[in-house]
DNA sequence: ACAAACTCGTTTCAGATGATACGACCTCGG
DNA sequence: CCGAGGTCGTATCATCTGAAACGAGTTTGT
């Protein structure tokens, strides 16, 4: 019994299948895999290609540095996708004219037509997703990433990991 | 008008801050590097190397191949991971008595001490990035997050892409 | 005006990942 | 038996990732 309580004061005891980030991870390279491999042989884009197509899509015209800050990607991440996309002519890279170390991205109409091709793709892979799920679930679910998200950002940030109960 | 139908026929327009797959990628990514520094700096431990700690913790002894089934890894990163502990004598591999491919592998004395000590620093994380939320919503979101894996694997196994709606 | 310090983006390098091929072993049918 | 085909785990390779160093350009302080 004491044994017992000594485990309620710690919290419950571990176990994998009911802690929180191999769950996350879990569901999230489950779903990630899927879409990767859709974008990929379909339109041969990797996610972070998807990704730089999709904000300029909704956007417009970005620097490399706001795509870094507004999607949550690496530099260099960002720095291949937008050279592979410029490879392939679905992306315009022009000179920022008041700074010249910066380049403006921005999708041709080539680019734009196969967003245009994706998004519904897109979206339907989503939808089918969250199929046997409510709406507010869905809602819910969004909201509760986003919470976890901010967490562990903050939780990053500090030096101390969290105390121990 | 005819335009705000259509798309309405097409589901919503596509925002990538409300693309679920997106969401569940950013947030994932934020939990994991979290963990994974918290554990490679104060342990010497990778996740994968810390998942086969705590299934061995809770499920005793177990080859490698069920390690695989049990966690969601690749048997080559599992592979991997054995050899690491194994090295630094974390867990014990002994010929398996009825199949001479397989290994048994099992936590050593000092393995299971070093799972006492990181369990609790485990839970603390997982109760530090809950915090803010309320018991129901963990279990609602845990709960989601199973619907979406096992959806994600249907899909997988279909070769068709969803349908357009 | 000029040098130090900073920012933008690329390159380089080291580590992690997973598909594939492989060697070793087991099993099943003849 | 024994050979075909399966499974267990490892090795190899090609790819992806991000940390760090870097060149080019800009800003700041004096």
């Amino acid at each position: 019994m004491s044994r017992a309580k000594a485990q309620d004061a710690e919290g419950q005891e571990l176990r994998l299948d009911a802690y929180l980030p191999y769950r996350l991870s879990v569901a999230s390279n489950a779903v990630s895999g899927l879409i990767a491999r859709a974008y990929q042989d379909r339109f041969g884009l990797t996610i972070p290609q998807w990704r730089l197509v999709c904000v300029l899509a909704e956007d417009g015209a970005l620097t490399q540095g706001q795509i870094v800050a507004r999607t949550v990607m690496d530099k260099v991440t960002v720095s291949r996708a937008a050279q592979g996309l410029a490879k392939r002519r679905l992306v315009d890279r022009t000179e920022h004219a008041e700074d010249g170390r910066s380049h403006v991205l921005a999708l041709t109409a080539e680019g734009r037509s196969l967003h245009g091709e994706i998004a519904p793709l897109a979206l339907a892979y989503e939808a089918a997703l969250i199929a046997g799920l409510a709406p507010e679930e869905v809602t819910l679910l969004k909201r509760l990433l986003g919470r976890l998200q901010t967490a562990a950002g903050q939780l990053a940030g500090e030096a101390e990991p969290p105390r121990l109960a």
